[in-house]
DNA sequence: GAGTGGTCTAGACCACCAA
DNA sequence: TGGTGGTCTAGACCACTCA
């Protein structure tokens, strides 16, 4: 063995693998090496392999498949595709919702995204807003914000391309895989842009969500603001 | 072995486990046998019992402690007192509330109470209502329903003496211990009393925090209503 | 039937904790 | 020093998938 010590066996495993998600060996959806394979490339036990596997299966990093493999977590999938969707229907019912692009155009950091972000102040950003509707009314006003850098290619051809699923376009097209993301909700009253934007009263109560998705290795990539009517929806949160 | 077939051992022996926790054979913060002790009861190898409680563990139902033993997970305990508190405060602390209870009387269950504590509408329930206070303001109000019959030693005075941490009260004075519960969040305009109770105009928007919180074998034991005020404070929520 | 993940075992050694 | 959980191994067999 000549990789990293000092710590577990199998966490040194665990890291490996994830580089090699970083450097894009496996792409998402792809299938990994075997247990075995794994196991003689480290020159570890499969025992070893398996709980580093584990570990990144109940991460949702990787998916195993019982008869066919480990492969690489995809928002592609069905099933996993609204993983990070909270908001549900009152009947509990999670329900595809249609995408109104309203602008998709270069700007700058303010320094609360910048800090979020981990860029400076000021640096080029693209910011991207939409409307969400269900059953052609408007449920949920987002604003997100990507550094303009690894995500150059986004546009708003892109993003109409793909029904405003964000995260399937980032898989596909950039190679980038949001992992986990950290959620902040607030309740605020629409003020007169939102109001108008969302056909609402000035002051209706809205359930404010912003949110930071990282990638591999804890790196913040996009945030997101979203401001949410919650007459017949609401935030589900399973604590354990 | 004479214990419940066709599933994986392991999975037997966490329900066994997890039987003994029901019926506190173990109580809450106590050890419970070693691992090899387990496996010579249960007749299967060290491994085995190491991975039901593997599972427990993640589950937040037992604590592991090297070099101690396993115990029975608590909300007792420093650190895990605010397990299920997500709200924090603008710079990310949890910081413990003041409590000032309004009332606790009996009363009968309201439909949907009923429907989500899985007993009969109109049943005998206790009521409490509560002011959570931050830094001598009203930040929470908090509407609990218990049923009666598991909760009867429930009273004001209790409350008082446990300074409004619902949870250590029932672990220590009732046995109860909650293990998991489902939270739904919306965004509500303060009306007429909760206006008047938080110190409020008419049609503040506050966070709804709707919460039944579950024992041991998914068995839902406590409903509440929070009303929380978000100028300083969010709700954080950490999805993987 | 070959290859994959899933379960189970038995035994070794390590790291931590308490008396 | 003895007991606990934590790691690691090697090998067996099972369950599932697919050609």
């Amino acid at each position: 063995m000549n990789a990293p010590n000092f710590s577990p066996l199998y966490q040194q495993i665990k890291t490996l693998i994830t580089q090699s998600l970083v450097a894009n060996e496996w792409r998402p959806g792809e299938a990994i090496p075997s247990e075995v394979e794994l196991a003689t490339r480290f020159n570890v036990s499969q025992g070893t392999v398996r709980k580093a596997i584990d570990e990144l299966a109940t991460e949702n990093i990787l998916v195993r498949r019982q008869g066919k493999g480990t492969f690489v977590a995809t928002h592609e999938a069905e099933g996993i595709k609204l993983r990070f969707l909270r908001l549900v229907a009152a009947d509990g019912t999670k329900e595809l919702l249609n995408n109104r692009l309203l602008s998709c155009e270069r700007g700058k950091a303010s320094s609360r995204v910048a800090r979020l972000l981990n860029v400076k102040t000021g640096s080029v950003v693209i910011e991207v807003k939409r409307l969400l509707l269900f059953s052609n009314k408007p449920l949920i006003l987002d604003h997100i914000v990507l550094p303009a850098t690894p995500f150059k290619g986004v546009t708003a051809e892109r993003i109409e391309a793909f029904n405003g699923s964000m995260y399937r376009m980032y898989e596909t097209q950039l190679g980038i895989r949001m992992v986990r993301a950290d959620e902040r909700l607030t309740a605020i009253g629409a003020d007169g842009e939102v109001a108008n934007q969302l056909g609402l009263a000035l002051g209706t109560p809205l359930l404010s969500i912003e949110r930071v998705s990282y990638t591999y290795g804890d790196k913040p990539m996009e945030w997101r603001l979203g401001l949410c009517l919650t007459d017949n929806h609401h935030y589900m949160n399973e604590l354990e």
